[in-house]
DNA sequence: AAGCGAACCTGGCTGC
DNA sequence: TGCAGCCAGGTTCGCT
C-alpha cells in the first residue's frame, strides 16, 4: 500500500494515541513477517513509553523510553487500526469499536490509554524490527536510504547531482530509495507527469554538462514536493488496501493525472492519451505527447 | 558499478 | 460456478 504521504498519515493518525502512551501488552501473532521478529520482541516492548512516533523514508519509528527504536514498515499491504473501548483518554473521533481480531492481525499493541493498536498485513512484505537509537543510521534499514523529499534538501541542483550520469530511466531513478527516498509507483508517475518529463528520459539528461540543473530538473524537484504535500494533505491514495487509522479512506486517488488511468485522455492535452509500460518490472503511466 | 528480473506472499479481478 | 492467470502502493537478492 504505502508511499510516503500513506506512511505519513497513518503517522499522523497513531501518534495522538501512541505517543506517551505505555506499552502494557504486545500480542505477537505469528513468528515472521517477511523476515523473523526480533527475539524476544514482545518482551522488550512491555512496559516501555513511547516517547515519540516519526517517519523516515517509508518506515514509522516508535522511540522508547530505553533508547530503543521499534522500526515498522507496512510493506505492500500493511495497515494499522486503533481500537478503543471508549473509557480512558482518547484523542479524535471515529476510532473502530473494540471486536474481534480479523485475519492477518498479526501484532496488537495494549497501550496504557485503554487503546489498542493492531498491525494487519495480508502479504507480509511489513517489517517489524528494535534497534538501538544510536545504530539507527547505521542499520540494515537506514544505512543505504537517500535524502528526505519532503526536507530542505531536494531542488533542482540536488536532483541533477544524484542523477548525474546516470542511464536508468528517470522512473527507474525515482523509485531507487539511495537517492530520494519515500517515492513509490504511484507518485513517481504522478511526479513525472506534472513536470512534463518522460518516464524514459535518462536520468543524467536533467543534469547539465557541468553538473547543474537543467530546467527540468527544478520542474521536477517542485512538482515531487507538490504531489507528495497534496496527497497528505488529502490523507493519502486508496486503492486496495491503504485505509487510515481509524477506518476512513484517503481521497487522493480522485486526484490521479495518470496513475491506473491508461487510454484515458491526458489532463493537460486533447491529443494525448495515457499508455502503461513497464520499468523494471512495475507499471508506468505517463502522457506520450506531453511528457518529454 | 549499475541496472534488471525474480522472489517473497495473499487476495481480488478478469476471462474462459 | 470454478478455476487459471494476471496484477497489486515495496524491498532485497543475485545475476549480467
Amino acid at each position: 500500500m504505502p508511499e510516503l504521504p500513506e506512511v505519513e498519515t497513518v503517522r499522523r493518525g497513531l501518534a495522538p494515541v501512541m505517543e506517551g502512551a505505555v506499552i502494557t501488552r504486545v500480542e505477537q501473532r505469528r513468528a515472521d513477517l517477511r523476515a523473523p521478529f526480533p527475539a524476544g520482541f514482545a518482551k522488550r516492548l512491555t512496559g516501555r513509553r513511547i516517547v515519540g512516533l516519526g517517519r523516515r523514508a517509508k518506515y514509522l519509528t516508535a522511540a522508547l523510553d530505553d533508547g530503543t527504536v521499534l522500526v515498522m514498515h507496512l510493506g505492500m499491504s500493511g495497515s494499522f487500526r486503533i481500537e478503543t473501548d471508549g473509557t480512558g483518554e482518547m484523542v479524535g473521533n471515529p476510532y473502530h469499536k473494540r471486536s474481534k481480531l480479523r485475519a492477518h492481525d498479526h501484532v496488537v499493541f495494549h497501550l496504557s490509554s485503554g487503546a489498542r493498536v493492531i498491525f494487519n498485513d495480508p502479504r507480509r512484505f511489513g517489517v517489524m524490527d528494535l534497534v538501538p537509537a544510536s545504530e539507527l543510521p547505521a542499520s540494515r534499514h537506514f544505512r543505504a536510504v537517500g535524502i528526505e523529499p519532503l526536507g530542505n534538501e531536494l531542488d533542482g541542483a540536488k536532483l541533477a547531482s544524484l542523477f548525474a550520469g546516470r542511464r536508468a530511466p528517470l522512473k527507474s531513478a525515482l523509485m531507487d530509495q539511495r537517492l530520494i527516498a519515500g517515492l513509490g509507483n504511484i507518485y513517481v508517475c504522478e511526479a513525472l507527469w506534472r513536470a512534463r518529463l518522460s518516464p524514459d528520459r535518462p536520468a543524467g539528461s536533467l543534469a547539465t554538462k557541468r553538473g547543474g540543473p537543467t530546467v527540468g530538473a527544478k520542474r521536477l524537484a517542485e512538482a515531487i514536493r507538490e504531489v507528495l504535500e497534496a496527497a497528505i494533505a488529502a490523507g493519502g491514495s486508496s486503492l486496495r488496501d491503504h485505509i487510515r487509522t481509524n477506518g476512513e479512506l484517503g481521497d487522493f486517488q480522485h486526484a490521479f493525472a495518470v496513475y491506473d488511468r491508461e487510454g484515458e485522455p491526458c489532463l493537460r492535452n486533447d491529443r494525448g492519451i495515457i499508455r502503461r509500460k513497464v520499468h523494471a518490472g512495475r507499471s508506468t503511466f505517463y502522457c506520450p505527447v506531453c511528457q518529454r
